[in-house]
DNA sequence: ATTATCTATAGATCTATAGATAATGC
DNA sequence: ATTATCTATAGATCTATAGATAATGC
C-alpha cells in the first residue's frame, strides 16, 4: 500500500518516520489548498490521521513543518531542472493541479500564502530566489532578471486565476492550449526587445 | 482638513458619517497590505481612531465592510474606464502603488486576498467577472476571453510580485519600464495567433 | 430625546506545551 | 527501557454583541 492511502485513523504500526512522512504529505496538500495561514494545526494532523501533538514534536513549530514542505517539495524541483525548460514544467505543473499526488505542489503553496506580511514570507522568499536566478539567463537583454520577474509573475497569476479565483474559461482550458498561447507570447519578452505592439 | 489625515484618536466632533467613511478608508487601506483574513477588526478601527464595536454599527460585520470598500472603489473604476484602456490603467495603478491616497486599491485588496477559499471569495469574485468581461472584447480571436483572462492573470501576478513578494528587480522597476515591456509583449498576445517563437 | 460612541465580555478559534499512557525492541 | 502517541489545557487571539455613557439637536 503506497503512502498517502493509508486510512485515517486505523490501527497501524508505530513508526515515527511514517508518520513524519504523513504529516509533511498532509501539510503540503492543505497548504496548497488553503495556504500556510488558512490550515490549521490539527486539520493537517487530522488528515494524516495523527495526533496533533505531534507536529510539533517533529517539526517544532507550524513553520517549522512550511519550511521542511517547501524544501523539499520546490527547492529540489528547480535545482533539478534545467533553466529552459523550468517555465514550461512549472506552468504544466501548475495547470494540471498535481491531481492531489506524490508531486510538488509548492507553487501552489506560495500562490495561497503570499499575499500577507506574515510569517510565511521569509521562507517562500528563497524560493523565488531560486526561480529567478533560473530564469534570468534566458533573455539576452541587460534586463533579464526584470524579465525573469515578469515571467515568473506571470505563472503565479495564472496559478492564482486558475486554482483560486477558478473562472472560466480559463480555470476549465486545456493545458495545452494554456501551454501554446502563454509560451508563443513569452517568446517575445525573451527577445532583446519586444515588438512595439500596443493594447 | 481632507478626510484620512486627521489625527487619530483626537477630540473630534461626533459625525456618524464621517466615521463611517473613515472606517471605510482605513478598511480600504489595510485590506490592501494585508489581505481581508490579515486584517483585524480592532485594527481597522484603531487606524480609523473609533472604538471597534462601531465597525458593526456600520457595516453589520467584517466581510459587509468589504463588501463596500470593493463595491466603493473597484466595481465603479472598472465601470468607469474605456475597455482599451483598462489594462494599463490597472497596470499602473498597480505599479504606482496609489501612494495611499484615495485612490482605488481593490485590485491589492483582491489579490491579497484570494488565496483561501474563505469568506472573501464570493465578494471578490465579482471584481474579477467585471474585469473580464471589459478585456475579453480586445482581442478577435474567438477564445479571447481566455486570452482576456490570461492578461489578467499576469496583471495580478505583477502586483503580488511587486508588492507582496517585493523582490528586486520587479519591486524597484520603473513603471514605465514595466508597462513597455508588459504592453508590448501583451500586443503580441492580442494579435489572433501568437507568433510561435517557443521559449 | 436621540443617537454616536465606548466598556466589558461572551464564545469560538488557534498554536503550543507538560505530562500521562502504551506499544515497541533489547 | 525506550520512545511513539495521546490527553488535557494554558494562553493568546479574533469577531461580535449587549448594554452603559455622553454628546448632540429640537
Amino acid at each position: 500500500m503506497e503512502p498517502g492511502s493509508v486510512p485515517p485513523s486505523e490501527e497501524r504500526r508505530r513508526d515515527a518516520s511514517a508518520t513524519r512522512r504523513r504529516l509533511l504529505e498532509a501539510a503540503r496538500d492543505l497548504f496548497a489548498e488553503r495556504g500556510y495561514e488558512g490550515t490549521t494545526v490539527r486539520s493537517i494532523a487530522a488528515l494524516a490521521g495523527v495526533n496533533q501533538a505531534l507536529l510539533f514534536r517533529y517539526f517544532g513549530s507550524k513553520r517549522g513543518l512550511l519550511t521542511e514542505v517547501v524544501a523539499l517539495g520546490g527547492l529540489e524541483q528547480v535545482r533539478a531542472t534545467p533553466p529552459e525548460e523550468l517555465f514550461e514544467t512549472a506552468l504544466r505543473s501548475m495547470l494540471t493541479r498535481s491531481a492531489e499526488g506524490t508531486e510538488d505542489r509548492s507553487l501552489e503553496v506560495y500562490l495561497r500564502s503570499v499575499g500577507r506580511g506574515d510569517e510565511a514570507a521569509g521562507t517562500l522568499r528563497e524560493l523565488g530566489e531560486e526561480y529567478q536566478s533560473a530564469l534570468a539567463g534566458l533573455s539576452g537583454a541587460p534586463d533579464g532578471a526584470l524579465r525573469a520577474d515578469l515571467a515568473m509573475a506571470w505563472l503565479l497569476g495564472i496559478g492564482l486565476m486558475r486554482t483560486v479565483v477558478a473562472r472560466e474559461p480559463l480555470a476549465g482550458a486545456e493545458p495545452d492550449e494554456v501551454c501554446r498561447l502563454v509560451l508563443g507570447t513569452l517568446g517575445h519578452l525573451w527577445a532583446a526587445e519586444p515588438g512595439d505592439g500596443e493594447v
